[in-house]
DNA sequence: TTTT
DNA sequence: TTTT
C-alpha cells in the first residue's frame, strides 16, 4: 500500500511545446525532453540520452508555451504515469511524466529567467495564451511554476489521464 | 547541456525478481513495480497505478533476488533510461528505471526488514546467490543497497544498456 | 533566480508527534525524524544518524498525530526551511523540513497501514482530532497524505514560518 | 530500519567556494547556497530564502572551486547530515548537505556550461587545482560532477564528517 | 533532546 | 503482463 512516485529531470526541449485546451477550458501542454546523462558502462563513461514526454497542466502549460521552445533548458518535477491505449487490437502503453512543478533554467533562447524584465517571449504566433500566462508571470519572478497541487486546477473529468 | 535524471519510487513487486548473470559475471535483475498513486482528477481523487520495470545491478540485484518476491514493498532510487530495439522492422522503445539504490520496506512477505535476524529468505529454489547476497547483508543491517556508484561494478561492456 | 528545493526522507520518529492548532484553526504538528544512513568514510562503511525536525500542516498533521508515534517509520517529502530567531541578543537559525507529503510505512507499532481496518490508533489521550483525521483516512486507503499543495490549506497569516 | 536521505537543491552561491585539502590529500570544498522559494502563506505567495551549507568532496570540490563563484547557479544532489560540536560547554549542531552530485547551471558569471570549450575559469588566484579539475573537465562536457559514489574517493578516516 |  |  505504501507508495511514492517522484521524478526530477533537467533537460532540453526536443521541440516547441504544443498547447491545447480541453473542453472544460483547462490548458494542457506536451513537451519532449532530452535528458543527457553521462553514465559509467563497464569502465568508461558514455553519453546516454533519455527522451521523455512530459505533460503540463493549467497555468504551467501556458507558461511553458509562452516561454519555452525547442532547445530550452528546464527542470521538471513530477510523477511517472502509464498511458495505455489500444492500436490495431493491440494493447500499448507508454510511460510519461506528469509535471507538477516546472522551473525554467537559463539555457538557450528559451528559459526566460531574466531578472526584472521577465524573459523574452517567443514568436508572435504562439502568444494567444498571453493574457493568462502573464498574470502568472507577474506573480512569480523566479520562473518557477506549480500546478496548484492536488486541490488546484482541473475542474472536471474530461481530463484524458 | 545541464542535465539531471532522478526517480524515487515506492511500490510493490508485480512478480518475483528475475536474476541472471551476464558473461562478465555481473548480476542483473529485473523487477516489475506497481506504484499506486491517488491523484486528483477534476474534483475527485482517483487511484492510478503505474507499472514500471526496474533494472538492478550487481549486489543489489542479488539482494533483491534473495529477499524480495511478488508483493514485496520496496523503495527504488534511480534514473530513467530509454531502451530501444527493433521489432518487425519497427523501432520500439520503452522507458525503464535503472536502480541506483534499493531500500526494502516492511510490506508483505518480502521486504526482509526483520530486526536482528536479517529477514527471511524466500523459497529454497532461489537461494543460489545466497553466498554473495549474505555477505552484503552482513555489511548492512538496514536493508539498503547501493549499486556502488559510477565507479563501481560493471567491469566490461557486455552490459545491454 | 532558478531555484528548487526538494527533500525526501525515510526515518523513524524520535518522539510522539506534537499537535497544536494555530488561532485560525489550522493544525500543525512537529515530528522528530531519525534517518539512519550507512555511508562510506574512507574505506569503511559507518552508520550515520541524521536528526531532522519536520513540520506538518493541516490534515497531514492530524493524521500523523493519530497514526504515528515514537518509533514509527515514515516517508516525508518536503522542502528545507530556515527557521530564524533571536536568543540572548544572538541570532540563531536552524534548518528544518516542511512536509508536503507523508507516507506511512509499515515499521513498528506506528505506521498504520493496515488494509481495510485503517491502522490502530494510539492511546486514547491523543484522539481528539479523530473526527477530522478519519475523514481523511476514509478518502485514502494508502496511508499517503498531502498538504493540499500551494493552494491548499493555510487560510491566514498567523503561520509562524 | 528503513531509511532514505535525499536532497535536491537549485540555488545560487552566497560566496566563493572555499577549497582545502585534508591531510590524506582529498579535496573538500564548502559552498553556501541560497535557495529562493515562493511559497504560499495563508492566501498569498511570499518569497522565502533558505540558506544551506553544502560540502563537496574530491574532484567535485575542485571543479566547484574552479568554475563556480559567488552568484553562480548550481543544482546539488546530496543528503542531509547533522554536524555536531561543542562550544562553551554547549552542544551545538547544524544540518548541512553533503553533495553527491553537482550540476552547473547557466546562471550568472559562474556556471561554466559552455559547449565545446568547457567554461571560463575564474580569476587566476584560484586556479591551483587546475590540473586536476581540467582532467575532470575533459571527461565530462556536461558540467555534471559526481563524487564517485560510496566506493569512490576518500582514502582514509581523517574525514571530519 | 533523540529513532531503528 | 501486473502489485497492495
Amino acid at each position: 500500500m505504501a507508495s511514492f512516485n517522484r521524478v526530477v529531470l533537467v533537460g532540453n526541449l526536443t521541440r516547441d511545446p504544443e498547447l491545447r485546451y480541453i473542453p472544460s477550458g483547462s490548458a494542457v501542454s506536451e513537451i519532449g525532453l532530452a535528458v543527457n546523462d553521462r553514465v559509467k558502462k563497464g569502465d568508461q563513461w558514455v553519453d546516454e540520452t533519455t527522451f521523455v514526454d512530459v505533460t503540463l497542466w493549467g497555468r504551467t502549460a501556458e507558461v511553458a508555451n509562452e516561454y519555452l521552445s525547442k532547445g530550452s533548458s528546464v527542470l521538471i518535477e513530477g510523477r511517472l504515469k502509464l498511458d495505455s491505449w489500444e492500436k490495431d487490437g493491440q494493447k500499448r502503453s507508454k510511460l510519461r511524466v506528469i509535471c507538477e512543478k516546472m522551473q525554467m533554467l537559463g539555457g538557450r533562447e528559451g528559459g526566460g529567467g531574466g531578472g526584472g524584465g521577465g524573459g523574452a517571449a517567443r514568436g508572435g504566433n504562439r502568444v494567444s495564451s498571453g493574457a493568462r500566462a502573464s498574470q502568472q508571470s507577474s506573480s512569480d519572478d523566479y520562473g518557477s511554476y506549480d500546478d496548484g497541487g492536488p486541490s488546484g486546477g482541473f475542474p472536471d473529468d474530461e481530463i484524458p489521464f
